[in-house]
DNA sequence: AGTACCACCTGACGGC
DNA sequence: TGCCGTCAGGTGGTAC
């Protein structure tokens, strides 16, 4: 998520209130619900007025109309350019404007979806997502990770449960917390949902202020230098590597028990 | 109903 | 040098 906020200032401040004249489309399978034709005659002609991200969504307002719905998988970013020597790599989506300069929807994996939608909330009720993980308060934190009975982690990620956590985001969230990423839901005390709570804040914001960019992330932090081999940065043990419901975590076993 | 896990896709990397 | 297997990560579908 914190990767979405950073692709939201980039959007706002590259690709509103300019005329879009064309969209072409390179790889169909980006498209979720809609078909090419269809985006296309959607957005001719039409200008982003704002954006809106919501977990890991980013949504965009065009001509007040509608929305088109962005979701950047693994791989997928952004980016404005003029030149044909900028173009990037794996661009699935070309937004041409007026001014002659081009937004792409690069995704190298193609694991990145984009689709229209009428309204935030309606969208949000079809995926039924949960509350964004930077607005959720306490008590609604509490009450939808209390309805699970998995691992931690796993919950953590649940789209459903709070939306805008990834795998390595979890990660930092639990060690930093000090919990073992297999740990039931139930088997934590409220304190400690509360410092999970406040933590996953701060977390979230300290990424976003560090533009998402893990290698300048306060040292003490796992995501400073996830990677096999790596120490703890709290007691300079090694960091674990497991697979939690399919995923793979990096933890401290001595200090997240 | 809810949880676990694989498929999707591509490139990087390690081993031989 | 080069080929092959493995891995990564988010989501959606399937299996249990």
């Amino acid at each position: 998520m914190p990767e979405v906020q950073i692709f939201k200032e980039y959007f706002d401040a590259t690709s509103l209130d300019k005329e879009i004249v064309e969209v072409e489309v390179k790889s169909k399978e980006i498209l979720q619900k809609i078909t090419e034709n269809y985006l296309k005659a959607k957005l001719k002609e039409e200008e982003f007025l704002s954006s809106q991200r919501h977990g890991k969504y980013l949504f965009a307002s065009v001509s007040g109309k509608f929305l088109m719905v962005f979701h950047f998988g693994m791989t997928g970013s952004l980016k404005y350019f003029k030149a044909q020597k900028d173009e990037p790599p794996h661009d699935r989506l070309l937004i041409n404007f007026r001014n002659g300069y081009q937004l792409a929807f690069n995704d190298q994996r193609k694991f990145g979806r984009v689709t229209i939608a009428y309204t935030i909330d309606e969208f949000l009720a079809e995926k039924r997502l949960g509350k964004d993980a930077l607005e959720i308060n306490f008590p609604d934190f509490k009450e939808a990770i209390g309805k699970k009975s998995g691992t931690v982690k796993s919950a953590l990620m649940d789209q459903h449960v709070i939306a805008g956590i990834g795998n390595i985001y979890s990660d930092e969230i639990l060690f930093q917390t000090r919990i073992n990423p297999k740990k039931k839901i139930g088997e934590i005390e409220n304190k400690a949902l509360k410092e999970v709570h406040s933590n996953m804040r701060r977390i979230l914001e300290t990424a976003i202020k560090n533009h998402a960019d893990l290698q300048s992330y306060p040292r003490n932090y796992l995501l400073y230098n996830r990677v096999r081999g790596a120490k703890c940065p709290n007691c300079g043990g090694k960091i674990a590597i497991v697979k939690v419901s399919g995923r793979t975590a990096y933890f401290c076993p001595n200090c997240q028990k």
